[in-house]
DNA sequence: ACAAACCCTACTAAATCAATAGGGATAGTG
DNA sequence: CACTATCCCTATTGATTTAGTAGGGTTTGT
């Protein structure tokens, strides 16, 4: 099952993807808007640092950044950072009738989260959002 | 990650559906021939028997059965019982811009496993042995 | 009656997940 | 320079899940 972890680091990075080109964010801007938990969100972010999908500038006025544009970066690409691999990949040894599933399963998964970017995801939430405003004022 | 328990139950499945038509097999025979821990796999075959994947003869002569011919059982039919789902799925409330994604991740996964059958498999291994006899024959 | 088999509940040890704690390093500002 | 806001790093904790074990109970053929 997808992790609270990786819903986490999706939130934080839509809500940098819609910020970007803006001044950084900072960890506890991003912890109060989309209520996660201050300290772990920043155990996520250097995570994601370190693995370059994400910027950060220390001191005063620092946060974070995305260090691609968001229409260059996929749910899958954070997905695959946050969660690891989905299925047992090169038993080597003797290997086994499930290995082509598996491979198979594996190439077709990342096949769908690589096809969603960021900028994509962050007019869809735009769209969904203006829905909820009608659906809520009639 | 697909956990240890899913690989003994499709091991175990694959053991049963090659000896479809036979007299059953014994949780003992199974775990010995798979090198499955046997008081976990007694565990895992009620589970797949609970849910309708395999049938049991209790007492002397006893063992299991696939209920269903292998043809008419596939990987993902294992799989979902063993590991139950992989993606976050109604989240009523507010739906986010994620869910989208992981139904259609969801649905994308459930046809490539459903895909192949234990009969395919069996026979998928049969060439696989023969490959691997002639390999160390040489 | 006996033994071979499945059936059921409960328990445990190890790993992973989710989160927190306690500091340290860096950078802008008065 | 002192101060404070920010990120950086390691370790620790509590809850949950995973992997497996234990101890008995029930069914059935001989």
């Amino acid at each position: 099952m997808i992790s609270k972890k990786c819903t986490y680091a999706l939130r934080a990075v839509l809500a940098l993807a819609r910020n970007h080109g803006g001044a950084p964010l900072t960890i506890h801007q991003i912890a109060k808007a989309e209520e996660i938990p201050p300290r772990f969100l920043e155990a996520i972010l250097r995570d994601l640092k370190q693995n370059g999908l994400t910027d950060s500038i220390r001191g005063k006025d620092g946060g974070y950044r995305l260090s691609v544009p968001p229409a260059d970066l996929s749910i899958g690409e954070v997905v695959r950072v946050v969660e690891g691999p989905w299925f047992p990949t090169d038993e080597d040894k003797n290997p086994d009738v499930f290995q082509k599933v598996w491979q198979e399963a594996d190439s077709t998964l990342k096949n769908v989260l690589d096809q969603k970017d960021f900028q994509t995801l962050v007019s869809e939430q735009d769209a969904l959002r203006a829905d909820n405003i009608l659906n809520y004022s009639i």
